[in-house]
DNA sequence: AGCACGCCGACT
DNA sequence: GTCGGCGTGCTC
């Protein structure tokens, strides 16, 4: 006898037993289940329902007694095509997750939807079959007097019982409950009802003859002058009640249809406009050209300083993959994501454009992935999620700011677009572009190994020279008692700045920086209870909050320790710098931006546009400030703790502080005039901020890899880094401990790793939300025989930890 | 005997 | 991760 098999990846599977589980395809399923098909299928002792995709499918011949069956196909638009399974296979051979796990970040979120199981009596049921335990004999009474089938929570209220799930399986596995799992239609693409007149004018007035309604005659008056209009859009501009609009569908005289939203985008044509370069960019055009003919896979590194007219090539080259016929993704940083740069591309490419970032509602990502997969947007720009994209025919990928953190993925899986895309490109031969004015030191030395190919754009558009830079040192400001942040060359540079009527920006290096709460008598800093950091002041509610699980209290008047009056705010926030500011200037005008006074994207905006259009003198703020928008009329820049995130522990600590100065300075001076910028330092000397004031990034590469090679760090080799987190402290560390043990004993079989063990030590915030992380890291190179090597010990440290209440985690390279 | 708890193996 | 089975050991 045949019968159908699926292979099938399972969302209950967890890492160490990560693998195709085999299901037999009922026959009333088998019309819908394909390769890529997502199902549900009962998984576990327990028959628990979960969700899968299908991998493969086969014929086999007779009877598997241990072959469950597919229990639901859910609908065909979200399936995974080719493409997609193997790059959801590297994903999770790369970032170390399950199969699941990869694929489900490769699809859109809400496509799921199950509704929960019901349970009801199986009547009439044996009451021999099992053995009835109080707990259960209260489950069956509270059903025998249900009308309709209960939900496991709602028979938990009935019942007033706690934790029934066991009993429930118990009942259901005996044959005397009924369990059964009801799933609900996946959404749908969402739509809008369009209305458009069916027949001409005169004929539509004769028909309705004497029943021309005042009513009616104005909806047709309207939709006759329009032609087609959203139905809601008519009701809205004549005043009429839908029902109207429905009784003239009726009758024939108007045609109601639903479109796509998504469709809709597409009604504005691509632009066209010529994209100018100028002679170096043309050059470097040419260059990427020739890479895009040779039909292999490459990749390039664009090296330009700030406002080199780097977005003009990649315009260009977008513009090419589409005259090809081929589809281009452009990746920006979380950041830089405006609406600005939306209609940048808009602009260019019109309706071809699709928007993808994790900010966006449910239903607006899957009908941007309609429009991808369907191949009717063809140029994605995006966020790092846009690069799990699903187009097909992938003609360039552009990451902008390739250096940028924000490509690196915070949640499971783990993955740095960077990688992706590379993978990507690899698999369609395609060009893979980065852009930034500060590379990533992982990324130039791929390229001075040849990896990428360099492209250089050295000269600022309209040669507008690059800021005069000053060192502000303020050590012995610090050693005198004076407390105030702002220098005496920041002073007067900005009081040069107002009385000349020029914009400034103060950028404040908020890592670290925040201000926190200390006793001046004992030395007590307020500390967050669920996490291992101080609370930090937030004036807008007058509370101290920690900044990662947001638990906050009230600022308190007296130490909680020894009870003075003594608990002062220490380190700077950005009040405070306005408080020092408005002293100094009276009548200046300010702008402060942080995360206190702009609470969602709309308020930061306004803000900005204030700024731009000269409402105001000087901007103060954080990281926020130091990219995104071009301000013509700024001519001074102020970095305040410029070192401050340097000292953070992490190898890319450097690196981190040298593009976040880099960038900041660049956004003084544009056009005519030249810019001034005053960094402010405690540690002048350090060359990494020498770098980043004589804007040398040659000069910080250089220092930076021979740190990086010093401290064997990556680039030079790659670290394997497991994390171990629990809410034990103790049992996470016998953890780590005990996985450091086993590590030991099998490291020097690893392929292409070092043979030395660091740690177990505590993370760097080895508390976050009530869970302690302790770190094991061994070195090596990220080969596949290495990862391999890895994975086994993934598995191994999965069962070890096992009714420890740990997890654990592993990453190459990550942050720490 | 009756059950709570921890450990261990299995998951198609 | 989650369940069920089984042993241990405590309690009525």
């Amino acid at each position: 006898m045949q019968t159908l098999v699926a292979r099938v990846a399972v969302s209950a599977a967890v890492y160490s037993i990560d693998r195709p589980y085999d299901y037999a395809v009922p026959p009333a399923l088998q019309h819908a289940a394909r390769e890529g098909s997502r199902v549900s299928v009962p998984f576990g002792k327990s028959n628990k329902e979960t969700n899968g995709i299908i991998l493969s499918l086969y014929s086999a011949e007779g009877e598997d007694k241990r072959r469950k069956s597919l229990t639901h196909v859910f609908s065909d638009e979200f399936s995974l095509d080719e493409g997609q399974k193997a790059l959801a296979l590297w994903i999770c051979q790369r970032y170390f997750c399950t199969f699941f796990q990869a694929a489900d970040a490769l699809l859109p979120p809400g496509i799921w939807t199950r509704l929960p199981e019901t349970f009801s009596l199986a009547a009439p049921y044996d009451e021999g079959a099992v053995e009835l335990t109080a707990k259960k004999r209260r489950i069956l009474s509270v059903l025998d007097g249900a009308e309709k089938p209960m939900t496991a929570a709602e028979i938990a209220k009935e019942s007033g019982l706690e934790s029934i799930t066991s009993e429930l399986r118990a009942l259901a596995r005996a044959g005397v409950l009924d369990c059964k799992q009801h799933f609900a239609p996946t959404p749908r693409e969402n739509t809008v009802r369009l209305v458009r007149p069916a027949l001409p004018q005169e004929e539509a007035l004769a028909r309705l003859g004497g029943r021309l309604t005042p009513q009616r005659r104005a909806a047709l008056d309207c939709i006759y002058s329009c032609g087609v209009l959203p139905e809601k859009e008519l009701c809205y501009r004549t005043g009429v009640n839908a029902g109207v609009v429905h009784a003239l569908a009726d009758k024939g005289i108007l045609l109601r249809e639903d479109q796509p939203v998504s469709r809709l985008s597409q009604a504005e044509p691509p632009q066209d406009r010529p994209i100018e370069l100028t002679a170096e960019q043309n050059a470097v055009w040419q260059g990427l050209r020739a890479l895009t003919d040779s039909g292999r896979p490459e990749a390039a590194l664009l090296y330009g300083v700030t406002g080199s007219g780097k977005t003009q090539i990649y315009l260009r080259l977008i513009r090419e993959a589409l005259d090809r016929g081929k589809t281009a993704i452009m990746l920006v940083p979380e950041i830089a994501l405006t609406p600005q740069t939306v209609r940048l591309f808009r602009g260019q490419f019109g309706g071809l454009v699709a928007v993808v970032h994790s900010g966006m509602t449910d239903a607006q990502r899957r009908d941007a992935y309609y429009r991808i997969s369907h191949g009717d947007a063809r140029v994605i720009v995006g966020t790092r999620t846009a690069v799990l994209s699903p187009c097909k025919n992938i003609g360039c990928i552009i990451l902008d700011e390739e250096h940028e953190p924000s490509y690196r993925s915070e949640n499971d899986p783990r993955y740095h677009a960077r990688d992706v895309a590379k993978y990507r490109a690899a698999q369609e031969n395609c060009l893979l572009l980065l852009g930034s004015a500060t590379p990533s030191v992982e990324s130039y030395y791929a390229a001075e190994q040849g990896a990428y190919k360099l492209f250089r754009l050295e000269h600022r558009f309209q040669n507008v020279p690059l800021p005069q830079t000053l060192l502000a040192d303020m050590r012995g400001r610090l050693m005198q008692g004076d407390p105030s942040r702002i220098s005496p060359e920041l002073e007067q540079e900005l009081g040069e700045n107002l009385r000349r009527g020029e914009q400034s920006i103060l950028f404040l290096n908020r890592r670290g920086a925040a201000r926190m709460a200390a006793c001046v008598e004992c030395g007590h800093v307020p500390q967050c209870v669920n996490c291992s950091v101080p609370l930090v002041y937030h004036s807008r509610n007058n509370r101290l909050m920690c900044h990662h699980c947001g638990y906050s209290i009230p600022m308190p008047a007296v130490c909680p320790a020894c009870g003075g009056d003594h608990l002062k705010l220490i380190g700077s926030g950005t009040q405070r710098i306005e408080d020092d500011l408005q002293d100094l200037f009276p009548t200046a005008r300010l702008i402060r931006m942080d995360a206190d006074t702009t609470e969602g994207r709309t308020t930061h905006e306004a803000l900005l546009e204030d700024f731009a259009s000269g409402k105001a003198d000087i901007l103060l703020g954080t990281q926020m400030v130091a990219k995104g928008l071009d301000f013509p009329r700024v001519t001074l820049v102020g970095v305040l703790d410029a070192d401050l995130s340097l000292y953070s522990g992490d190898y890319h600590a450097a690196e981190r502080t040298f593009s976040l100065l880099t960038q900041v300075v660049g956004r003084a001076g544009r056009r005519d005039k030249r810019g001034r910028a005053v960094i402010q330092t405690y540690t002048p000397d350090n060359p990494v901020i020498r770098a980043a004031a004589a804007q040398d990034y040659d000069g910080f590469y250089r220092g930076e890899i021979a740190s990086r090679r010093a401290l064997q760090a990556p680039p030079i080799t790659d670290l394997f880094l497991f994390r171990f987190g629990g809410g034990d402290e103790a049992s996470v560390h016998q953890a780590s401990l005990q996985f450091a043990r086993l590590l030991r004993d099998k490291l020097p079989s690893c392929p292409d790793a070092q043979n030395q063990i660091l740690g177990p030590a505590p993370a760097a915030i080895a508390k976050v939300n009530k869970r302690y992380y302790d770190l094991v890291t061994f070195r090596g190179k990220s080969t596949p025989a290495a990862r391999r090597f890895a994975s086994g010990l993934l598995s191994k440290a999965e069962t070890l930890i096992r009714g420890a209440l740990a997890t654990v985690s592993l990453e190459i390279n990550p942050l720490f």
